[in-house]
RNA sequence: CGGGGUGUGGCGCAGUCCGGUAGCGCGCUUGCUUUGGGAGCAAGAUGCCGGAGGUUCAAAUCCUCUCACCCCGACCA
């Protein structure tokens, strides 16, 4: 492509509304334009970038023997009534109205879809395994679109679904896919981490996420990752087990009261009382589906909500605001204690499960109760891992201490089971002429996330360097002189024979200064540049260069094409 | 939804406190010169100052309402 021929408005500024590097250089490279907030326009670079990665992932997902179809945007809101997640789902399901007045729901994943097709069409054991993905535009109505393509109202993503006629088969359709992540991640240049993970909305028993490493705040989920035994899950996932265990009295004192003036938070308290904050244990209190909860971690700890939400089942659960708290607890925020809560469930964190003698809210303004015990003051309804795992705890699997890393997630799997199937009627009869459900999964990869992602590893100060995977075209020519009718043939002649060559190349063509063309190269990031000036021309060479390197190789203009060819097998 | 912030040519910003009819840099157009890391000179074009209403002789500027966008949090298939 001539770059006159095609569009690439980079820009020499920095957009003032985006936070990431990535999102930046994507912007001022000329990749993407922004229509509305998490809505996004992909000028030609980025859509050759999606080009790219989209042909990796298909080539991986057909080996890996699934077919691809395209299904609709749109899906009938009845189908999602009846799985419960038009329910579940909550406000991030983009809905609109057909002018019969007819709720539609524009697609955010196909599990409805997919399955409501299977359940018509597939009737034999015979038939299964059967595995389908397509790649497509999904809309969620994010909360808070950021970062770009990140995290976007409407994006792009391969959805792959399984179905099997049993459990064995089930995990192999699993792992088959698991693989091929892995050899789509690694085309793609990138190195990802798989990590358990909670499986949320989705439903179902066992998920995983691959996540891509990151030391920016571009991360937006923590992962805890045993550096020992490899053992790796999502924050919302990971078991939390401490291995720094307050030290306690193993004989129960009775319970007192005492005043706390002006002492409501953990800090004040532990201040006031002169005990360590881990001698105390916090109550915070949640409305689950709008009945009140009490969370009890120890003082130091805190609640992570997502394993909250799998302690009481619950589809919605937000903090009480300062009224609830007070109509629940009869006190002020600050002084909430599980002793006398009534009619309240009482989720009990293992960590305060075996703490004796410990100090919490007295559910009376300004006082609080010391040597409180659980069992003997207070009942809980269920005893729970409601505790945010962080760096240092015990690793669940061996006796190392855990890392906490941040991470971008890039893809995941999950195994459904039948929720779907059940749902929706996916059935088959097996050999013996029995009808069975059939045993679902769900993957997912983000097309548009996964490229910005790799951004944010694949950049230096000129701007983007991208893995030869991604890269929208393996190598530009830069003609240095348009004036210098030799220049100008030789890159005419390079362009020719890389296109001959069914290379990717960039010919910038602009009767611009070299200075300009350099740093749009740079910015816009292809891995091998190659310039033709009137110094080397002379001798019959060009120079190349790679984006990664600050070495310029002088070739022979005959031997390039081989050259380039040669260079591209050893890049990532 | 809560907290913080921003809307002024395509992009980045100044001007707003203290009202007087819009400016800078980059980009864009034309011409000449220049051509190995974001050139120089000259001449140009581009603004309902986010929107609506109000105060005033006069509003980018003051007041009210509204919309959009960004950041932090909740959410995250």
């Amino acid at each position: 492509m001539r770059w006159s021929q095609t569009y690439i408005p980079t820009l020499r500024e920095n957009q003032s509304d985006a936070e990431l590097v990535s999102h930046q250089l994507l912007l001022r490279g000329g990749y993407i334009r922004k229509l509305a907030s998490g809505v996004y326009i992909y000028l030609p670079l980025m859509q050759r970038v999606i080009e790219k990665f989209s042909n990796i992932v298909r080539e991986e997902m057909n080996s890996a023997g699934a077919l691809e179809i395209t299904m609709s945007v749109l899906c009938p809101v009845e189908v999602w009534q009846k799985t419960g997640r038009y329910d579940t789902v909550g406000k991030e399901l983009m809905t609109m109205k057909d002018r019969h007045d007819h709720e539609m729901i524009l697609c955010g994943t196909h599990e409805e879809t997919v399955t409501n097709l299977v359940a018509g069409e597939v009737k034999s054991y015979k038939q299964l395994p059967m595995s389908l993905y397509q790649i497509q535009v999904k809309f969620r109505d994010e909360i808070r679109p950021r970062f770009g393509l990140m995290r976007g109202r409407e994006f792009i993503m391969k959805d792959a679904y399984t179905f099997d006629a049993t459990e064995e088969s089930q995990k192999e359709s699993y792992k088959k896919m698991v693989d091929a992540y892995f050899k789509i991640f690694k085309r793609a240049g990138l190195d990802v981490l798989k990590v358990e993970s909670d499986s949320g909305a989705m439903g179902g028993s066992n998920a995983h996420e691959f996540m891509l490493l990151v030391d920016t705040n571009a991360g937006e989920e923590t992962i805890l990752h045993c550096p020992n035994c490899h053992y790796a899950a999502n924050e919302e996932k990971a078991v939390c087990r401490d291995i720094n265990k307050p030290n306690t009295d193993s004989v129960r004192v009775d319970t007192e009261i005492v005043d706390t003036p002006g002492a409501a938070t953990i800090e004040e308290v532990s201040e006031f009382l002169k005990v360590q904050t881990n001698q105390l244990v916090k109550t915070l209190i949640f409305m689950a589906d709008d009945k009140p909860v009490a969370a009890l971690v120890r003082g130091d700890r805190s609640v992570n909500e997502t394993k909250l939400k799998n302690a009481v089942a619950a589809i919605e659960l937000e903090p009480a605001n300062a009224d609830q708290v007070e109509e629940i607890t009869k006190a002020p925020v600050g002084f909430a204690g599980p002793v006398g809560l009534k009619d309240v469930t009482i989720i009990v964190d293992p960590l305060v499960a075996e703490m004796k003698n410990f100090i919490v809210g007295a559910n009376e303004n300004e006082k609080h109760i010391l040597n409180a015990n659980i069992d003997r003051d207070f009942k809980a309804s269920k005893i729970f891992d409601i505790t945010t795992t962080v760096q240092d705890d015990g690793c669940p699997n061996c006796d190392s201490k855990l890392e906490a890393k941040s991470g971008i997630e890039v893809g995941n799997t999950f195994m459904l089971g039948t929720k779907y199937s059940k749902s929706l009627g996916a059935k088959f009869l097996d050999a013996s002429g029995k009808e069975q459900l059939m045993i679902m999964g769900s993957y997912g990869i983000g097309i548009t996330r996964t490229p910005q992602a790799a951004l944010e590893h694949y950049h230096d100060d000129g701007g983007i360097i991208w893995p030869v995977g991604l890269a929208p075209y393996l190598v530009e020519i830069i003609p240095l002189n348009l004036k210098d009718d030799e220049i100008v043939a030789a890159a005419e002649k390079l362009y020719a024979d890389f296109n001959e060559a069914e290379l990717d190349v960039l010919l910038d063509d602009r009767s611009e200064r070299a200075g300009v063309k350099f740093n749009d190269a740079d910015l816009i990031g292809m891995p091998i540049r190659v310039t033709i000036g009137a110094k080397s021309l002379k001798d019959g060479k060009v120079e190349v260069k790679l984006r990664s390197s600050d070495e310029i190789e002088k070739v022979d203009l005959n031997d390039i094409v081989d050259y380039v060819k040669n260079v591209a097998q050893t890049l990532k």
